[in-house]
DNA sequence: GTAGTATGAATGAAGG
DNA sequence: CCTTCATTCATACTAC
C-alpha cells in the first residue's frame, strides 16, 4: 500500500509555510454537544441529513462545516473500536474469558464490505445481529519474534508490505545488527 | 483564538497521581528492538496484529501498551518525513533544479477537477456516496434538535415546525442529561 | 528560570 | 469501515 502521495495540502513539492490555520478544531460547546450526541444518546451513525442539521446548530458556537461533523463521528467511532481492539488482550488474570456479546455498549452494526475476516453479521432485512466475535482465525500468535530471549534476532522472510498480510499469518522477524542503534541512542 | 484550552488527558476527570510518569518512555531494550524493526528491517507499517505482537514481546523489557507501539511508529514515520520535507525547502545555496513536469500525457481536457478542496466523499452538500445509514440506527429518527435555537439543553420551545413532514428531515430529539462531557472534562 | 529540543500523545483530514 | 498522514499539544530533558 504505497499511497504516500497523500499530501493533504496542495503542496505540489514546494513546501510553502501554509500560514493559515486550516484545520478545524471544535470549540468547547461544540465538543460538548457532539459528545452528548455520541455518548449520551449513543448516536453514532448520523445520516447526511442529520450531519447537516448538527452542523447547522453547531455553527452557533463557531465556524464549522459538514465535513467536520462527518469526520468527527468517523474518527471517534474508529478510535473507540481501535481502543477496544487493542486492550482486549489485557493481562487480566490468568483464565481466558471470552465474553463477547456483552460489549453492547459500543455496538457497531454496519459494515459495508471489504473485510477479509469475519466481522459483524446482520440480517438480510436489516436486523443487526451483534455477533462480533473474533474466532481464532488468526492462528495463536503471530511469531513476530522467534523467541522470548534477549536475542530474538533470527532470520525471516521479509514482509515489508506491512499491510497485505491480513487474513493469515504475517510472520515477521528481524535480524538486528547488534551494533546498531541501541548504543548511540539517537534518532 | 485558535487552539483554546486543549487537553489531551483522557483521564475522565480524575487526574491520577500527577507528577509521576504519566507518559510512557521506551526502555533501552525496547527502543533497540523498535529501531531494529524500523531501520534494519524497514518495517514501518505494522498491522494491529503485529503491533500487539511487538508489544507483547516488548513487555518483557518494561511496561508498554499497544498504543505506545502504535504511536511510536506513527511518530517516527511522520518525523522522518518531516525532516526530509524541511531539507527540501532549505536554502541549499544555489539552484535546486526540480524539474519534474511534462510527464503528463497531453491532458485529455475532458473532466475538470471540480474539487474546490472542500469536498470529500461524505457529501457535504447533501450527497453521500457510501453510508447508506438506514437500517442500523439504534435510536429512532427523532428530531435531533428541538429547534434551531441556540441551546437544546433544556431550552425548549414549542415544536412549531409547521410542516415537518416526511422526507429529508430526520430529527432527533436530544434529551441530554446534564451530564456534559467536554465541559469539565479537562484536568 | 527560560529557551530549545526530543518525543509521546491526540486528533483532524483523506484515501481506499 | 480501516488505515495512514499531517499537525499540533504536552511534557521530559538539556542547555544557557
Amino acid at each position: 500500500m504505497e499511497q504516500q502521495t497523500q499530501q493533504q495540502i496542495e503542496d505540489g513539492g514546494n513546501n510553502q509555510a501554509a500560514g493559515t490555520n486550516n484545520r478545524w478544531a471544535p470549540t468547547p460547546p461544540q465538543l460538548r454537544i457532539l459528545k452528548g450526541l455520541y455518548y449520551d444518546k449513543g448516536f453514532k451513525y448520523p445520516t447526511p441529513e442529520q450531519i447537516q442539521e448538527i452542523c447547522l446548530h453547531l455553527k452557533q458556537y463557531g465556524q464549522i462545516e459538514d465535513k467536520n461533523v462527518f469526520f468527527w463521528f468517523q474518527n471517534l467511532k474508529a478510535r473507540e473500536r481501535q481502543k477496544l481492539k487493542e486492550f482486549r488482550n489485557v493481562p487480566v488474570g490468568g483464565s481466558l474469558d471470552l465474553n463477547f456479546g456483552s460489549t453492547s455498549s459500543t455496538d457497531d452494526g454496519r459494515s459495508i464490505d471489504l473485510n477479509f475476516g469475519s466481522r459483524v453479521g446482520y440480517g438480510a432485512d436489516g436486523s443487526i445481529m451483534e455477533q462480533r466475535g473474533e474466532y481464532h482465525q488468526e492462528i495463536e500468535t503471530l511469531p513476530l519474534f522467534p523467541m522470548h530471549g534477549e536475542d530474538f534476532f533470527g532470520n525471516m522472510k521479509t514482509t515489508s508490505e506491512g499491510g497485505s498480510g491480513y487474513g493469515g499469518d504475517s510472520r515477521i522477524s528481524l535480524e538486528l545488527s547488534l551494533n546498531s542503534y541501541g548504543d548511540a541512542d539517537m534518532v
